[in-house]
DNA sequence: TTGGCTGTCGCAAATCTTGGCAATTATATG
DNA sequence: CATATAATTGCCAAGATTTGCGACAGCCAA
């Protein structure tokens, strides 16, 4: 309860509108430690609201990312959302084999970040970072070692 | 026609097959100098074989990345795909509000990469690396500065 | 209070991508 | 060159996500 104030001000402060079904969503994605799927969002949803469509629960997430109030993670071909911590900020590692998520300080990519906006003026979005690739156990599973990491 | 045969020898030597299909996609992707979308792939192909469905092409495009040919590029919400250039490896920034895509020498990423295998055993499939942002116009064009940027 | 403007929602359709399965075809072998 | 076999394709449909649109609701001005 404490967080969606703030939400709700954030959402305000652009003109957008609080809504129970945006209430909704904010609840499911703060109540999760982890990220959550649209889908389950969505199935959560519907237990509070049974009208509320998927389309509301899609657009409702990615409003809340575009405020900043939640952080996209691409987990295999599906979104999945986290409440976003300002004060435990985290990027992913993502296992291409087994879908297994390691969160990653942004202390690691404090340097990368700055030369970007340096040397090109370009402002990455290291909120949404995601990297792909073979997480420790599977790269002992797998014969092929993926050497295309370069 | 010089790269096809590498290629070739390439899917060959993992046991896969070269058909027409294959060869026509991959002539496809050759013949740009930049990123293509598969569905623009797609109707190029149809061209030579109208009879080619939408799921070959992608399964192609997939397959021709796996082995290392072609690299996969998120761009919006679409799959695009450029041939993999082994002596300019590079990866991509994409701006988020307008599409635009620079390339950035994996250079910039190196220190990153070590630090991920040596701490987390991660090995990061930075062939795929996309990073989104805002580029240095759109930073300018717009008012909300995104600095959800960390 | 009454309009009017704008943001939202539910619904349906569209878009992009992937998967199952039977028919087809590339390739090694005899 | 004919044959066997496993890879590959086409077709179809599902899954995931986005978008267009008409209806509706909140909010400000008069």
């Amino acid at each position: 309860m404490s967080g969606h104030a703030a939400a709700v001000d954030r959402l305000r402060a652009q003109g957008y509108r609080m809504t129970p079904q945006r209430l909704s969503v904010l609840d499911i994605v703060a109540g999760r430690s982890g990220h959550v799927g649209a889908d389950e969002v969505w199935n959560q949803v519907k237990a509070q609201h049974p009208y509320v469509d998927l389309a509301t629960v899609y657009r409702t997430l990615q409003l809340l990312k575009r405020v900043g109030v939640v952080t996209e993670v691409v987990i295999g071909n599906k979104l999945h959302f986290e409440l976003t911590d300002q004060h435990n900020r985290h990027h992913h590692m993502v296992c291409s084999h087994c879908d297994a998520v390691q969160t990653l300080s942004p202390a690691y990519l404090e340097e990368f970040n700055r030369r970007l906006r340096r040397e090109f003026g370009f402002a990455p979005d290291l909120g949404n970072l995601t990297i792909g690739g073979a997480c420790a156990k599977c790269r002992t599973d797998t014969t092929d070692t993926p050497d295309a990491t370069e």
